[in-house]
DNA sequence: CGCTTGCGCTACATTATTTGTAGCGCTATC
DNA sequence: GATAGCGCTACAAATAATGTAGCGCAAGCG
């Protein structure tokens, strides 16, 4: 009941949200409350923020714990290692800008 | 002269805008033409994806082949490879939906 | 040549999404 | 019981995406 499309195009679909990929980056290091996760992100406004995290709790990417504020999932934990690699690309990419 | 901001931060916010990614993922098997890559996105609307085109241009990870349409450069191709894992994952996330 | 076909792409009005600001309801601490 | 900070909502304004029509051009054909 579950998959109309492709797994990657859904997943393509999400991360392509936007503030998606910098939230999941920016919960790298553990996790944060609500308005510090706002701060991290440069001050996307609350109602975005509000509306994306419902979203990849949905997902099951990001969870609350419990009085920590929101932090990865396991399944968020691993999507993050699979973009560790972009993070020595990326340098070299800008580089090349 | 260049970064103001994390080349890692710059890549997730061009990584986040909608269709980028998609793009990148439909030309991974060669180049295609305007019309077939709004096609192969399911009638993305003419007017974004030139506007994409031009953004994926402007950062040298899509460029004109000639007469072939539009293909990935090197760095797109980089790119892509990074994404590879992305496609076990998905379907595994997915699942767990 | 004059006609058709298909291309890359633009114009532009409609619709959807994001933003920014203010502030509510709640809990904890003084 | 007053203050401070939290997660989060309301809502109007700004920005971005969509859909449709079609232009200008180049190639192929009769």
């Amino acid at each position: 009941m579950n998959q109309k499309r492709p797994a990657i195009a859904e997943i393509i679909e999400l991360l392509g949200k936007k503030w998606v990929m910098r939230i999941i980056w920016e919960l790298r290091s553990g996790p944060l409350t609500f308005r510090e996760l706002q701060a991290a992100c440069g001050d996307i406004s609350p109602t975005t923020l509000n509306s994306r995290l419902k979203l990849l709790k949905h997902s099951l990417l990001v969870e609350n714990q419990d009085s920590q504020g929101y932090g990865l999932s396991p399944l968020g934990e691993e999507l993050l290692e699979i973009y560790q690699p972009l993070k020595g690309w990326a340098i070299k990419w800008q580089k090349r800008l």
